[in-house]
DNA sequence: GCTTGACCTGAACGTGCGTTCATATCCATC
DNA sequence: GATGGATATGAACGCACGTTCAGGTCAAGC
C-alpha cells in the first residue's frame, strides 16, 4: 500500500517546511524528531525524503529562507532621505516583521548553533547584511550631524538585541497594539541617537 | 570492579555541574546525553545518579543557581538613594554579572522551553522579581522628575534586551575592555532614559 | 583489622532516533 | 486503457538515548 488519495508535491512540500518552522520553535531542532515532522503532516517519516535530503537541510532551507525574505522585505521598504525617517523606518519595519513571523524570528536566533558550520557562515553573512543597514543609517546620521553615535557598531548591536526583544513579551489582545510598541520604542530610540 | 581511585562527593557533584553548564550551553540540552556529561568528568553515566534524580534535574539545578546568585549580587550591590545613580549602578551591574558568566546566561535564555511547567514557574517568577528591581528604579526616577519614562515595564524590556545583548557579541581581546563597554552602554541608557 | 556505607562500574532495559529501500498506488499522458 | 514517473508506505538498519541495578572497591570509624 502506498500513496493515500490527493497527496501531491506541491501541497506536501509546504506542508513540512510548515510543520518543522511550527516544532522547532517550540521544542527546539535537537528535540524535535523526523517521526514528529511527519505526523504533522500526516505522513510517515521516510516520505519527508522526497523533499529535504536530510533533516540539517530543513532547518538550513527555514532559516536561509527566512534570511532571504528579511532582506529582501527591507530593500522594498520606501527609503526617505533624512536618516531621521530613515531610523524610524528601521524601527517601525523590524518590529513589525518580527512580531509577524515570531516562530521564524524565534528559531533563527535559538537554532544558529545547530547550523553545520558551512551552513552557519552562510546565516551570519546574511544577518551581518541586515544589521550593516541599520550601522549604515546610523553613520549617515552622524554625518549629517543628526545623530549622536559615538560607537555606531555598539549603538547597532544595542539596537538590534532591544528591538528584537519586543517578540520575547509581546501578546496580541495584550495591552498595547503593534502600533503603540513601534510609537513608543521609536521614542526610546530617538532619544537614545537623535542629537 | 568501580570506584577508581580519588573520587569523591564533594568533587564529583560539582564536576558534573560544571561539565553539564559547558555542554548544555555549547551544544543545547536536547543535544547533550548523560554520557557525554559523564565522559566530561571521566566517569560512567549511571554514577550521574548518586547526584542528580535525572537529567531535568540538571539544568533546572543551574539555572535555579544562577537565578539565585543573580538576586544575591543584586541585592549586595550598594544602592545609592539618587535613581540616576541606581540606574547606571544597575546598567554597569547587568552588563559586568553577565559577561562574567556567559554559559549561564546562555542557557537561562536558550533552554527555558526545556524546563517542566513547574520548574519553568519557578524560574520565570525569579526573573521576573529582577526585572522588577529595574522597573522600580525607573519608576522612582519617574516620580522624583529625573527620568522621562513613558512605559515603565516596556522600557524595563528594552533595557533588559539591550543589556544582555552584549554577551552575544562581546569577546575578550576585542576592540574594547569591559569598562568601556559599561561606560558606552550607560550613556545610551542615559540619553533614552534621563530627563 | 573488620565492618559499613559511600561511590563507582559495566551491563542491561526498552525506546526512539535519522535514514534507506523495496514495493504499492495514483495521476497525467498518450 | 496501457504506461511510466512521481509520491507514498511500512518495515528495517544500526545506533544512541535516559535510566536502573547488582556487584566491586575504597576509606573512615570502631
Amino acid at each position: 500500500m502506498a500513496r493515500t488519495q490527493g497527496s501531491h508535491s506541491a501541497q506536501t512540500g509546504p506542508r513540512i517546511r510548515a510543520a518543522a518552522l511550527r516544532l522547532f520553535a517550540k521544542h527546539g531542532y535537537a528535540a524535535v524528531s523526523m517521526r514528529q515532522i511527519a505526523a504533522e503532516v500526516g505522513v510517515q517519516a521516510g516520505a519527508l525524503y522526497n523533499y529535504t535530503p536530510d533533516k540539517q537541510a530543513l532547518l538550513f532551507d527555514l532559516l536561509r529562507g527566512h534570511m532571504d525574505e528579511l532582506l529582501r522585505a527591507w530593500q522594498n521598504e520606501p527609503a526617505p532621505a533624512a536618516p531621521d525617517q530613515r531610523l524610524e523606518a528601521f524601527v517601525r519595519f523590524h518590529i513589525r516583521f518580527n512580531l509577524a513571523r515570531p516562530e521564524a524570528i524565534f528559531i533563527s536566533y535559538m537554532e544558529l548553533r545547530n547550523l553545520d558550520p558551512e551552513n552557519f557562515a552562510v546565516i551570519e553573512s546574511l544577518r551581518k547584511r541586515y544589521e550593516g543597514a541599520l550601522t549604515g543609517i546610523l553613520r549617515d546620521g552622524q554625518a549629517a550631524g543628526r545623530f549622536t553615535v559615538p560607537d555606531p557598531a555598539l549603538a547597532t548591536y544595542a539596537l538590534i538585541a532591544m528591538l528584537t526583544g519586543v517578540n520575547t513579551w509581546y501578546r496580541d489582545k495584550g495591552r498595547l497594539t503593534v502600533d503603540q510598541v513601534c510609537d513608543i520604542y521609536w521614542d526610546m530610540t530617538r532619544r537614545m541617537i537623535a542629537i
